[in-house]
DNA sequence: ACCTGAACACCGTTCAAGT
DNA sequence: ACCTGAACACCGTTCAAGT
C-alpha cells in the first residue's frame, strides 16, 4: 500500500558536494552558465540556497568542480566515436599505438566540448584562474604518457606535451557550439547553419583587408570538424616527430 | 582669462563608443571582470548608467568590443620584445622570413595576454559564442597570408593556419596569469610565485595517478614562458612542413 | 539625437535561527 | 553537524522624463 518505488525516496537523499556538482552540469547543459544560479540549484536539490555553501566555498569552486567533473569523465572515458577507431595499432597488433592513444584523448575531450557548450570557456578560465588545479594535471598526464611512449627524449617531453594540450584546448574552444537558447544544442541542422553563418560572414569581409579569410571561406562551409581537429593533431605529432624523434 | 588647457575640457568629451571601449579596457586591466561594471563606467564616464546604452547594445558587445580593439592592436603591432629578434631573415636580407612573421603575430597575442589578464577568457568566450565575430578573423588572416607565403598548397591552407591559431590561443590562454586581486599584476616576482605554485602542486600529486606530471613538475620552475611557447610554435611550423611543403 | 537617474528584477553571499 | 530562509549589497537593463 506504500509506496513502491524501485530507487527509495530519490527525494531526499543528504546534500553531498557530489550531488551538488552532479545537478550543477545539468543545469549549465540545459540553461546555460547564466543559467547556473544557487537558487535553481537550491530549487532542484529541494532546499535553500544556504545550504550549499556548507558544502562548496561558493560559485567559483562550484564552477571549477562541475569542468574537473566533465573532464575526468572525458579523459578516462575509452576511445569513442566513429572517426577514431580507423588508427594503427602496433605492427604485433599488441593494443593502440601511443598516437592512437592521443587522438583518442584528445577526441574525448573535443566532443565532451560538444556535448558540454560551456566546457570551453569554463576551461579557459580555470587553466587561467587556478592553473594548480586538478584539471590541467588530468589532461596533461594522459597526453604526456603517450608522449613518452613515442620515445620523445625527456628533455623534450615537456615541450611536445604542452604543444598537444594547447592545440587540442585552443580547437575545442573554437569549435565549440555555444547554443545557449537554442533547444537543440548539437543537432546536426545547427551545426550546419552554423557553419554556414561562419562561412558567410567570412565571405562578406573586405576583400582589401582579408584576402586569405575569403579564400578559405568556402571551405569552412559542410566541414567535418572532427576530421579537421584530427588533421591538426596529426599535423602536432609530426612537428614532434621532426623536431623530437630520436631516430633523425 | 578663461581656461587655457592644453587639450580643451577633456572631460566633456561627448560620450563615443569608442570612449567607452577605452575605458571598459581600463577598468578590465585594473580591476577586473568583476570590477567592470555600468555603475563604474558611468562614474569614469562622468554620466549615468542608462546613457552607455545609447552606443552599446549591452555587456556582452562592450565585452566583445574590449577584446577586439585588443587583439586588433595586438595582431597590427610590429615585431616586439627582445626573444622575437633573433629569427633569421630571408636568404637575400629581403624581410622577415613567413616564420619569423608569424613568430612576431604569435608573440604579440602571448604578450597581449600576460598585459591583459582578461584577455585569455573572453578570447575563449568570443571565438565560441560568436565565432563570425572580427576576433577569429584578425588573427586567421594574419596567420594565413604567411603560412600562403610558406608555399603550403591550398588545399592545407585552412589546417595548416588553423592549426597555428589553435595552439597560439590555448597557449596564450594557459600562460595568462589572471591576477585579480593582485596589485602588481605582472611583475617578475608575481611571476616566478606563481610558477613556483604550480610546481610544487604537481610535485604533491599522487605518484600512482600522476608519475609523467610529477616527472616533469620541476622543468616548470624558473622555465621562459615566451620561449617556450616559442618551442611550442616551432613545433607546429614543423609539421606544417613535414605534412605540407611540396618539396617533399 | 542624446543623456539622466530612478526603478525593476534579479543575483551571490551571509547569518541568526533552527534541528 | 547540517539545514533554513530572510536579508544585504550588489548588478544589468529599462524607460519615462528631460535637453
Amino acid at each position: 500500500m506504500a509506496s513502491r518505488s524501485r530507487r527509495p525516496e530519490r527525494r531526499q537523499e543528504p546534500l553531498s558536494r557530489e550531488r551538488i556538482v552532479g545537478v550543477a552540469v545539468e543545469l549549465l547543459d540545459t540553461v546555460g552558465e547564466r543559467g547556473l544560479t544557487f537558487r535553481a540549484l537550491a530549487e532542484r536539490l529541494a532546499t535553500g540556497p544556504g545550504a550549499i555553501y556548507w558544502h562548496i566555498t561558493g560559485k567559483a569552486e562550484l564552477l571549477a568542480a562541475a569542468t574537473d567533473a566533465v573532464v575526468a569523465a572525458a579523459v578516462s572515458a575509452g576511445p569513442a566515436g566513429p572517426t577514431g577507431s580507423g588508427g594503427s595499432a602496433g605492427p604485433t597488433g599488441a593494443g593502440p599505438s601511443p598516437q592512437d592513444a592521443i587522438r583518442a584523448v584528445a577526441l574525448n575531450l573535443f566532443d565532451a566540448t560538444e556535448a558540454h557548450p560551456w566546457l570551453a570557456t569554463q576551461l579557459a578560465t580555470q587553466l587561467s584562474r587556478t592553473p594548480w588545479g586538478t584539471v590541467a594535471p588530468r589532461i596533461f598526464e594522459s597526453l604526456g604518457r603517450q608522449v613518452r611512449a613515442m620515445d620523445v627524449p625527456e628533455a623534450h617531453w615537456f615541450t611536445a606535451s604542452s604543444a598537444l594540450m594547447h592545440y587540442i584546448l585552443g580547437a575545442a574552444g573554437q569549435n565549440a557550439v555555444n547554443a545557449e537558447g537554442t533547444d537543440t544544442p548539437g543537432s546536426e541542422v545547427d551545426r550546419d547553419e552554423f557553419l554556414d553563418t561562419v562561412s558567410t560572414a567570412w565571405e562578406g569581409l573586405d576583400p582589401d583587408d582579408y584576402p586569405f579569410t575569403r579564400a578559405v571561406a568556402d571551405q569552412v562551409r559542410g566541414h567535418d570538424d572532427r576530421e579537421q581537429f584530427l588533421d591538426g593533431i596529426a599535423l602536432v605529432l609530426a612537428g614532434i616527430t621532426a623536431l623530437h624523434s630520436p631516430g633523425r
